[in-house]
This record gives structure tokens, C-alpha cells and sequence, in this order.
DNA sequence: TCCGCCTCCTAACGAGCGTTAGTTAGGGGT
DNA sequence: ACCCCTAACTAACGCTCGTTAGGAGGCGGA
């Protein structure tokens, strides 16, 4: 990772540290410090710890609405290939932004909550939003007896956080590549809003 | 909820900041308000702030091990009812254990990487035994042909994240109880690890 | 009555917090 | 030669942090 500006250097070393310690438990000191600063030279690049976070969550917020976008531009509303395939899409593309950048993926899934006033209710209206486009796959496959659900709030839900908590999991360096883990997810996934097959 | 000791009441205070705001982002003056008490004087019945997530974080540890212990006790390594029925069983006790004390539930989920040193250690051991047990059983099901999965390390990942979701979007009062999530979790996470029909 | 516990208080400690102010050193453009 | 920009520094601000010390009031049991 070759950084180019100082500014993008500081924010890797702050995505970092809040992924491992929290927003709160990271000190503007820690940052510095992970940059070989001293704490106040960090307010040459950056106007706020707060705008540090902002500028993390918010550049991933808009990662995973470009990618869902894409999916919708190809096939609107899943209207050709249908809701597995959209649903698939979807699940491939939010595992592709998470594996493409962990630290910043896991500072968006669990310190948003972090952000204060109108920035997070800012993220939290665009993750309603980003998880809607979700139900409405999972609603849509139920309606047209592809998907069989107990109901689509709930598989929406588990789906979701599933998909979430790879940022607690993967690996960079790990035995699966990101293919791997975009490939079994999108399985599991899948088959979470299909019957199964009975066996005993 | 009826307090009987002025330091479950503390512990209850502490479980709902450090859900709402982290650990770190949590002072004992803001703990020791919700219980209309000086910060100071807290420290009558806590010895440190860390020692009361630790007493939060080993309950409810505690709690997840029992209920997995008595699935375990009924069915020694589901060799009697099959791997279905351990799975299912599994789930249910792990939805059950987090509706039925949310606050703590999400504390044990999420903050249990601000407990220092070894007690953080132990945490980190007991959970990995805990997660064993899933993916012991998902592995034994897809050895007897019961489960078809890409990966019992996958799987077991995949499922066990969206079962420690439930503590960001449940709610007491909310439409769905504790019995109908813990029915529909039971069902999806089944169908995780079983092929889906084929269907269009 | 007195003892001892429980609960809570005020005052204070040293450390660390996020942030501001003012300054310095070096390099590129005019 | 001059100027400004960038990037860093030291010093300090007011505040909050977790925690300790020492004491006061009330209540139950001997």
C-alpha cells in the first residue's frame, strides 16, 4: 500500500487503530504516533478526530451504494434474471467491498455508532436505505415463489448480519481468498431463503 | 426488573451505557448518574471500571456455555437425534441466552476486546471452544451427508455471526418474540447447511 | 448504648484528552 | 532575493478521566 498523501496515510493509520481499539479508545496521540507525528501536527491535515471518522465511514457508505447501484443498473429490479440472481449479485458485491478494504470495512460495520448529531443519522438513514434493497429482493422472491421465507424481515436480518460479521473474521493473508469467501456466501446465502431439501 | 442489590443495579446501568456508547466511551461518572450517585462513590461496590465489564462479559460467557451444556448432556455428541436436531437445538439456546438479557448479551458480543490482559485472553479461549461446538457438529452432519456446505469453517462463521447479529436489531418490544425469532433462526440456520431446492 | 456495616459524600490526585496558538525549517516559483 | 506553501514542532488551554482518601449519616444486632 503505497500512500501518496499524508492525509491518506493518516486515515489508514486511524482506520486501523479504531478497528482495533474503538473511535473512543484511540487517542488523536495514538494516530500521530502510528504516523511518527507529534499529536497536534495532525491538525496540518485533519480538522477533527470526529471529521476522521466521518471521512472513513462515509467513503465506505458510498462503496457499498455504488456497488448495489451497479447491480441494479444491469438488471432493474431483478426484472430479467430474476431474484436469485439479484440476490446473489448483491451478496457477491457486499463481500467484494468488505474484502477489498477490512479496516475501513470493519470501522464502517462497528464505529459508525461513533459519529455524532446529523452525520449519524446521516449513515444510519443510507444503511436503512443499503438493507432495504435487501428485503426487497428477499420480499420479491417470496412473492413470486422463488424464495421461501418465515419472513423477509427476518431472513433480511440474518442475512445481513452474516454478511457483516465477515469484517470480524477475514483474513487477508488467510487460507480463502476473497473468490472463495464471495463464492461460499453467496451459496449460503441463497439457500438461507430456500427450503431445504429434507434429510434426516 | 426488580433491583435487590445496589450492585446488580450498578451492573445493569453499566450493561446499558457500555451497549449504547462502548466501554471506552463510557465513564464511571456517566455510570455512576444513571444511578444517581457521585462517581466516586462508586467505588464502594466496584472495585475498577474494568471489573465490571469483566463481571458482565464472564456472566454471560457463563450463560451461553450452560445452555450448550445441557443440549450436550441430552445428547451426547448428537449421536441419538442427528446433527438437525443438535444444530437446531444449538441455535435456539443461543437466540434464547441473548433475548433474554439483550443489554448484556450485546456487551459479551461487542465489548468483550476491551478486557485487558489475561481475562481478554480467557474470553478469547472460551469463545473459540463455544464456536467449536458449531462447527463440530456442522462438520459431523456434512460427514454423514446430513449437511451439504462449501466449508464447516464457512458455514459455522457465517451462522454464527448472523446468531451474534441478533443483539444489534432485536428488540423487547418489538412485533416478533423471543419464541418466534428463536423458531425462524432455527429454520434459516437449517436451511444454511442444507442444499436448497432447485427452483427458478 | 455502642459497634460495625452499608451507602454515600466532598475533595483531590496525576494523567490524559481534543484542540489552539504561535513558531520554525525547508523547498519551489517569481 | 523574496515569498509563500507545506509539514512539522513546542507549549499550553480547559476539561475529563479512573481512582483514592477520609469522613458522615443511618440502621440492625449485641
Amino acid at each position: 500500500m503505497v500512500e501518496i498523501t499524508r492525509r491518506q496515510a493518516i486515515e489508514d493509520a486511524a482506520s486501523s487503530l479504531f478497528r482495533e481499539r474503538g473511535y473512543s479508545g484511540t487517542s488523536v496521540r495514538d494516530i500521530a504516533r502510528a504516523v511518527d507525528i507529534q499529536g497536534a501536527s495532525l491538525y496540518a491535515h485533519v480538522t477533527s478526530k470526529q471529521e476522521v471518522l466521518w471521512s472513513i465511514v462515509e467513503r465506505m457508505a458510498g462503496r457499498f451504494e455504488a456497488a448495489a447501484d451497479a447491480i441494479e443498473a444491469a438488471d432493474p429490479g431483478g426484472a430479467t434474471f430474476g431474484p436469485g440472481v439479484y440476490l446473489i449479485d448483491l451478496v457477491r458485491a457486499h463481500v467484494g467491498v468488505i474484502t477489498d478494504d477490512i479496516e475501513r470495512a470493519s470501522v464502517f460495520v462497528h464505529e459508525w455508532r461513533a459519529l455524532q448529531g446529523d452525520r449519524r443519522a446521516e449513515i444510519a438513514g443510507r444503511r436503512d436505505a443499503y438493507e432495504a434493497r435487501f428485503r426487497a429482493v428477499i420480499a420479491d422472491g417470496i412473492r413470486s415463489g422463488t424464495f421461501q421465507g418465515p419472513d423477509p424481515l427476518v431472513a433480511a436480518g440474518y442475512i445481513l448480519t452474516a454478511l457483516n460479521g465477515l469484517v470480524t473474521w477475514y483474513r487477508p493473508d488467510g487460507r480463502l481468498s476473497p473468490r472463495d469467501i464471495a463464492d461460499s456466501y453467496a451459496d449460503l446465502s441463497l439457500r438461507t431463503v430456500q427450503s431445504a431439501r429434507r434429510s434426516r
